[in-house]
RNA sequence: GGGCAAGUGGCGGAAUUGGUAUACGCGCUAGUCUUAGGAACUAGUGCCGCAAGGCUUAAGAGUUCGAGUCUCUUCUUGCCCA
């Protein structure tokens, strides 16, 4: 057999689709695919290729079904790597960028997708940035940026604020500094103003999958609660305002917790045993889990509250570690016996542990001895008014006493905090503000966008080279012709990537950030496909950009940007360690002598680790463009959609792509088999049968592609592959098996597009750019396969037309030895008959 | 610790949603052709059994004429949150 350079076929198909698109003249049925767009790190990687194939099959399916198909690709390319790599060689991040746009670019058009290249964007251009300072603007006219004093992770080598993922075991990641918890003043987008929002239109996003929605919505983290003010025994006269989730355990209450940043720690902020407790708690990161992890401290001032519902009963005031002032009012009543926190800390200072809440409504009297606190739901008990209550009834009515006497109320937090997108960096997007000398902040004026990044920067010492940059810095307020200065920090990287698929509605408009009416038309995004590493914030980013877009501008019809969303899984592949421990790459090891795996070099034993994500620092990585280069595009397309379901991890292997391979051999051989073949003796029913089965095998292929279920469709396709091999030396006419052939073709284009594409050449078809037609009366006329069970158990499976009913079933059955051997000697009581599946006959 | 998934041959995995369990592929076994096979083709391949037949979807129970699918208990793994 002869083999096909399909390199050279790839090449052809690949200059012809970069003059074609998929725009149809059908204006009625549009559909927005998208993958997430990559950053721009040099080369592409394996998950790249799943992604794009994923939404490539997507795109080239819709548009043979007749939609007008909008995909697009650009560049998420601003961003740290960038600067990082930009100081180690001593250039500017721009060029560094360029290139890596054009070399992946060039890489991901050996894949073959149907990307509308006109319509690449990329994040760093000026004609993008533009536009995301002209929303910025926009957003802060409209109320919807602040400015806030905030705790970030200080890194003080790097002289630079890290992002949570950046701080590893308390100390940053690059200079493995400890990480300092540092006061900045920085922009928030007041993101939550929109929880509420953002949580209910989740229930609006069918096509998303429920896990995704699900951490969305831990995220926001939505509590029911209520505020209660505590009465200070001060002389003079004040409050203590705490937040909680659970008022029910009032009458457990055994002291009360206020954050190092509370107004109340005003009058002992001098006293030193104050200041190194404060300084005790800057030491401890950000993050929740951070907080969860430090040991609980707290600082016991000489104050006391009153117990709003006991009398003369005195609660102290301790200032607390783990309590934060930017959570709902910086203070909080610990109840031990019922939360962990509050029991850790009841122990370390000897507080009281006082049971409320009890599994079985009894009292237990050793409660105070135990360590672990009690939260699940249980009877109310020690609590006067509320014992004998579940825990939501005793919520309920605890509130309702608390409005009554008038020291609180219900209230609704929401985990959800403000996003902050100042960034201390170069490579971003500039802010467009301005500082002027009498304090005050404003916008620039729209017409001076975009504020462009200055080149000439100097990358060789520490902190941001905008900050150092004294001619950049320095600007005039238009308006007034005052002195001014620039914001030095540059936007958050996932301010970029929150309007992109906005943007390539109308890349090229100058004039606004996208038109009206493209947008209208083509969004929402009607697929989205990514990681699902972005299940959060990208997401919740962009759709809180949608919102917040919408309410500066009411012409805007969506509020959700993804009506789809679809979360694939990652390439993994072996990993290899040699015999000092170190890892090794797949091209380092061979197979030697008698099957052991060996180091090439020295052939030394390796061990074999499991499969894991394909990641740098473990060497388990497979190149794309050498894959290509052996096996062409189509045979990694079709490997990487086979076998596994597409939100499941595959695992990359040798022998999978080979067989890849091989089986685009078998369909090339495959056609040359039926042009070449002679004309047969027709026999009807055969042909009836080939087509209904073909009919089959294609409704189960559509299905499963709008399932997503890419794997099921392959199987199928390889069914259809093994029906027209099976059926060349048999008696149908030529014409009926080149014209399924064709359709098969085509049914592959979305997979295989180079190979199907070619081979409908050859085949002389014209058509190529509509998907078969299910024919469901001919599906009809399969015979198909119906289970005889006597007792629950199949002892027979007859083939009977379909819809045959009962009475011609039960006649041809007893036609069947086996069923008449289990039906001897017994009396049929009842028969149960399900049409096309079952006849079970129930004896005594 | 909490929440959510999931557990099917040697492996990746199917199963019309309660109706033939193991489709399709990989691997493996035997054979054909070949100087050769890491090519191609043919046949076989869940387990036990010569067979009839029996057993089998992590383990155990339950509902049902019928359970991979529904319910309960236990175990294991993965993800997210803490």
């Amino acid at each position: 057999m002869d083999k096909v350079n399909f390199n050279n076929i790839e090449e052809k198909w690949q200059k012809i689709w970069d003059k074609t698109n998929l725009y149809r003249s059908n204006k009625e049925k549009k559909f927005y695919c998208l993958e997430m767009f990559p950053y721009p790190s040099g080369k592409i990687h394996m998950g790249h290729v799943r992604n794009y194939t994923i939404g490539d099959v997507i795109a080239r399916y819709k548009y043979l079904n007749s939609f007008n198909v909008l995909h697009p690709m650009g560049w998420d390319s601003f961003g740290l790597p960038a600067e990082n790599a930009a100081r180690e060689n001593n250039l500017n991040p721009k060029i560094w960028t360029q290139k890596n746009i054009a070399e992946m670019k060039r890489q991901l058009k050996m894949l073959g997708l149907s990307i509308d290249w006109n319509l690449e964007i990329s994040t760093c251009d000026e004609s993008y940035y533009k536009h995301q300072q002209e929303i910025f603007i926009d957003l802060y006219n409209k109320g919807f940026i602040s400015r806030k004093e905030n705790y970030v992770n200080w890194d003080p080598v790097e002289k630079t604020v890290l992002a949570n993922e950046q701080v590893i075991n308390g100390r940053g990641w690059r200079s493995d500094a400890l990480v300092e918890r540092k006061k900045l003043s920085q922009w928030f987008f007041n993101i939550s103003k929109f929880s509420n929002e953002l949580l209910e239109d989740l229930e609006k996003l069918n096509n998303w999958p429920e896990k995704v929605k699900l951490m969305q919505k831990n995220w926001i983290g939505k509590s029911i609660g209520c505020e209660i003010d505590f009465e200070t025994t001060e002389a003079k006269k004040s409050n203590i305002k705490v937040f909680t989730t659970r008022p029910d355990t009032i009458f457990g209450a055994s002291f009360v917790a206020i954050s190092a940043d509370h107004p109340f720690c005003e009058k002992f902020k001098n006293e030193k045993t104050f200041i190194d407790f404060k300084n005790e708690c800057l030491k401890v990161g950000t993050t929740e889990e951070a907080l969860a992890i430090a040991e609980k401290i707290g600082y016991k001032t000489k104050s006391f509250v009153k117990h709003p519902f006991v009398k003369n009963k005195l609660l102290p005031i301790f200032v607390a570690n783990f309590v934060l002032m930017d959570y709902g009012t910086g203070a909080i009543f610990g109840c031990p016996a019922h939360d962990q926190r509050d029991m850790d800390f009841a122990k370390k200072y000897k507080l009281d542990v006082l049971e409320v809440v009890s599994p079985d409504g009894k009292k237990h009297s050793d409660f105070d001895k135990r360590s672990e606190a009690f939260t699940e739901d249980g009877v109310l008990v020690n609590s006067e008014f509320l014992d004998g209550l579940k825990v939501e009834g005793a919520k309920n009515k605890i509130i309702k006493e608390i409005e009554k006497k008038n020291i609180g109320k219900k209230k609704i937090t929401f985990r959800l905090k403000d996003w902050g997108i100042s960034r201390q960096r170069y490579w971003g997007c500039p802010i467009p503000m301005i500082y002027l000398e009498d304090g005050s902040i404003v916008p620039v004026e729209k017409d001076e966008l975009p504020i462009k990044l200055p080149e000439n920067i100097d990358l060789s010492t520490s902190g941001n080279p905008l900050e150092n940059h004294k001619e950049w810095k320095k600007t005039k307020h238009k308006k007034t012709g005052k002195p001014a200065t620039r914001e030095t920090d540059t936007l958050d990287t996932f301010v970029d990537s929150s309007w992109y698929f906005m943007r390539f509605c109308s890349p090229k408009s100058k004039e606004r950030p996208f038109e009206i009416d493209d947008l209208n038309y083509w969004m929402p995004v009607d697929q989205y496909i990514g990681g699902i590493e972005h299940a959060i914030l990208h997401l919740l980013y962009s759709r809180f950009f949608m919102k917040a877009l919408k309410a500066n501008n009411s012409s805007i019809k969506y509020s959700e940007p993804f009506k789809g969303l679809f979360t694939q899984g990652m390439v993994c592949h072996e990993t290899y360690k040699d015999n000092k421990g170190s890892w090794l790459s797949p091209d380092e090891i061979e197979k030697g002598s008698n099957d052991q795996t060996v180091k090439k070099t020295d052939k030394s034993k390796i061990t074999i680790g499991p499969s894991e994500a394909m990641s740098k620092s473990k060497k388990n990585i497979i190149d794309p463009e050498s894959m290509i280069k052996i096996y062409g595009a189509d045979a990694v397309r079709w490997f990487i959609l086979s076998d596994s379901p597409p939100e499941k991890d595959i695992q990359w292997s040798n022998q999978g792509v080979t067989a890849s391979y091989k089986f685009l051999q078998k369909i090339w051989s495959l056609n040359s088999k039926v042009i070449e073949r002679k004309n047969q003796e027709i026999s009807k029913e055969m042909e009836k049968k080939i087509e209904s089965q073909f009919h089959k095998h294609l409704h189960k292929i559509t299905g499963s592609i709008e399932n997503f279920q890419i794997n099921v469709a392959v199987a199928n396709v390889h069914e259809i592959y093994n029906l027209i091999n099976e059926h060349i030396s048999k008696p149908i006419s030529n014409e009926l098996l080149r014209k399924i052939l064709i359709d098969f073709m085509k049914i592959l284009i979305p997979f295989i597009p180079h190979v199907a594409s070619e081979s409908l050449e050859k085949l002389g078809e014209k058509n190529t750019d509509k998907w078969p037609i299910i024919k469901d009366d001919l599906m009809q006329n399969l015979l198909i396969k119906v289970a005889i069970q006597i007792n629950g158990k199949t002892r027979e499976i007859i083939e009977a037309k379909q819809n045959l009913p009962e009475k011609d079933l039960i006649k041809l059955s007893k036609d069947s030895a086996k069923v008449n051997k289990h039906l001897q000697n017994k009396n049929v009581q009842k028969i149960i008959f399900v049409k096309n599946k079952i006849l079970n006959y129930l004896t005594d």
